[in-house]
DNA sequence: TATTGTTATACTCTATAACTATA
DNA sequence: TATAGTTATAGAGTATAACAATA
C-alpha cells in the first residue's frame, strides 16, 4: 500500500473518503450526500432537535442543513415543525416513511464500525476516540 | 458539549472539520483548500510523485488534482514535468519557493498532532490508527 | 487493450454575509 | 441587541464519463 505520509490528519481525511464510498456501497439507490447521512443518522434515534444542534452535532453550516433538509423533506422523509417555544426555531423530525430510511443508514454505519472493531480490537475504541476528541476540539 | 451521537464515522466526519478550521487558522492569509493541503504535505519531504500516487495518498480524485496542482503550480510553489520513463505521468515536486510553505503546513500539522498527543497520551496513537487504518480499507 | 492525466458536466459543500422573524 | 434559520453568492470538491497520448 506504498506510503502512509505519517500523518494522523492526512489518515483521517482518507478515512472519511473510504467511509462515504462504503456508506454508498452499503445503501445503493438511496443517494444521499453526506450531510444527509449524518442528519439521518442523528435522527434514527427518534430525537427531535434544532438546526443549531444538527449544525453542531454534524459538523456542517446551518446553511448546508438547509439544502440538505429540504431535499430531505421533498422525499417525505424529514419535517420541519415550528417550536411553539421558540419560534425562531424548527424542531426537525423523522417522518413514518424516513424512519426506515434512517435506521438503514444507522445500521450501515454500525455495521462498518462493528467490522472495523472486530478487526482492530475492542480495545482500540478508546484510543481513537481519545485522539478525536482532541482533534475535534483543538484551537 | 451536548451530544456525540455515539458514531465513530460521525465522530470522523467532526474532527476532520475541525482540523481543517484548526490549519486554516495557523496558516493565516495562505488561503490552501483541503486537497492543497494535503498535496503540500505529501511533497514536503522532498519527494516526487505521480498524481496517482498524490490521489491515492490523498483521497482525491485526479480530477480535483488536476484543478489544486494548477492553483499550487500557478502560484509557483509546485512543478509537473513528464515523467522520461512514462510519458503518460508527471513527476510532481515543489519548487523552491514550494518548499518553505509547504514545511509550514507540515509543521502545523505536527503541531496539532503533538498538542492532541499530549492530552491524549501517546498510548492512544497506536488505536487510533488501527482503527482509522480498518475504516479506511473497508469494502 | 489498458493506463495517465486532463477536460467537461452536473450537483453539492463551504464560507461568508445579508436578511427576516423572533427573543 | 442577539439569536434561529433562510437566502444569496462565489469558489471549490465530488463523481462520472469522455478524451488524447502513451504504454
Amino acid at each position: 500500500m506504498s506510503e502512509n505520509g505519517g500523518s494522523l490528519i492526512l489518515a483521517l481525511h482518507r478515512a472519511v473518503h473510504a467511509t462515504t464510498r462504503a456508506l454508498a456501497h452499503r445503501l445503493p439507490g438511496l443517494d444521499l450526500t453526506t450531510p444527509e447521512l449524518n442528519v439521518l443518522a442523528r435522527l434514527a434515534s427518534g430525537r427531535t432537535t434544532s438546526v443549531r444542534d444538527l449544525a453542531a452535532g454534524t459538523a456542517t453550516k446551518p446553511s448546508t442543513l438547509t439544502s440538505a433538509l429540504d431535499r430531505l423533506q421533498g422525499r417525505g422523509w424529514v419535517r420541519r415543525e415550528l417550536d411553539p417555544a421558540d419560534r425562531r426555531s424548527f424542531l426537525v423530525s423523522l417522518t413514518s416513511d424516513g424512519q426506515p430510511v434512517a435506521e438503514s443508514v444507522r445500521a450501515a454505519m454500525d455495521d462498518i464500525e462493528r467490522a472495523c472493531l472486530a478487526q482492530a480490537g475492542e480495545a482500540s475504541r478508546d484510543g481513537f476516540l481519545a485522539v478525536i476528541r482532541c482533534l475535534t476540539e483543538v484551537p
